[in-house]
DNA sequence: GTTGAGCGA
């Protein structure tokens, strides 16, 4: 299934198997493997270069992970090594697709980058029409990295929308890409012209563990609805930029900034952790403990005893607040 | 316009 498809990529390795083990990916292959430049001379292997894409590929940073200790050599079939590793996520999803953009128009999109390696319109089974999404393949995660940035958010050829691009998400068990933890802000106010890149960039500026930023956009017209959400990485900064960024300008408006109320899975409430925060935006006295949480999706008519009621069955409460006007509040419990 | 949406025949 991962598997390139024949005629697209050029072979990589001689099909015989190897009786080594393969390096592992992210990892400087040691010098007696450089199987990439120089075959060792105890094995017959073809000389040919690698394919162009193959050397476009940047070097995996060196990565100080533990060696592990290799499983005992078993007669079993170890796949040939690829450029890159297979269990990598190298597509892209792309939504807000128009019923005219088809397969080759997004070709048409990204053949300059010479990296695609197939696309796909999905379209309804019953009725053919186009469910208004797909996915591109691209020959590494590098590349798959590169268009992500360069083209989301910019707009499509023949058309008055934006690139909508994201990491396609594999199925369950292959997902490594990324399962560190958002923490996201509502950002509203937001100018028409504003981007998911300038509202990534109005923040990584200040924020170096900004993870990306999305504007909501009507799906029809493909316009902005004037705001949007910035995730981060690191939740220390997710809370300074709440104060920090408030009121500051993306491009020719400033923004009311807020926390992000968790999407909606099912129905009903959900709750996240979260703290309290001085005015300063530290962690402040008021929790040292952290022992807040979040609560965010409350009707208007729900109250603080409300809260109180269904939480105190959980632990002692300290503080109960929902803020006035507010769809969202705040349970402080006397211990974790 | 002010708390997203879309993941494969």
């Amino acid at each position: 299934m991962m598997q390139p498809a024949p005629g697209v990529v050029p072979p990589s390795m001689p099909p015989a198997p190897m009786d080594q083990q393969q390096p592992p990916q992210y990892q400087q292959p040691p010098p007696q493997q450089q199987w990439m430049m120089m075959p060792p001379p105890q094995q017959q292997q073809q000389t040919q270069p690698p394919p162009a894409w193959a050397q476009q590929a940047p070097v995996p940073p060196p990565q100080p992970q533990p060696q592990m200790a290799p499983p005992p050599q078993q007669q079993q079939y170890v796949a040939a090594p690829q450029a890159s590793n297979p269990d990598e996520i190298r597509s892209l999803w792309i939504g807000d697709l128009q019923p005219w953009m088809e397969e080759n128009y997004l070709w048409g999109c990204f053949s300059q980058t010479g990296e695609v390696v197939s696309v796909k319109v999905i379209r309804n089974k019953q009725t053919g029409q186009c469910e208004g999404y797909g996915f591109i393949e691209l020959a590494t995660r590098a590349a798959a990295e590169r268009i992500l940035q360069t083209y989301n958010g910019t707009l499509m050829p023949n058309s008055e929308q934006n690139f909508r691009l994201n990491w396609a998400t594999l199925g369950a068990g292959e997902r490594r890409a990324d399962d560190t933890p958002d923490y996201t802000i509502f950002v509203g106010d937001l100018a028409s012209d504003v981007t998911d890149y300038v509202l990534q960039e109005t923040f990584r500026a200040h924020y170096p563990s900004v993870k990306g930023a999305k504007v909501v956009t009507d799906r029809t017209t493909g316009r902005s609805k004037g705001y949007g959400f910035v995730r981060f990485g690191d939740e220390g900064e997710q809370m300074r930029a709440m104060n920090e960024m408030n009121g500051m300008f993306c491009s020719t408006r400033p923004m009311r900034i807020g926390p992000a109320a968790t999407k909606k899975p099912v129905g009903g409430q959900q709750f996240q952790k979260a703290s309290f925060q001085n005015t300063q935006g530290n962690q402040g006295e008021s929790d040292p403990n952290n022992t807040t949480i979040f609560v965010g999706g409350l009707d208007s008519n729900v109250t603080d005893d409300y809260l109180r009621q269904v939480f105190s069955q959980y632990g002692e409460l300290v503080h109960v607040k929902i803020p006035v006007g507010k769809r969202c509040g705040f349970v402080q419990f006397a211990n974790r």
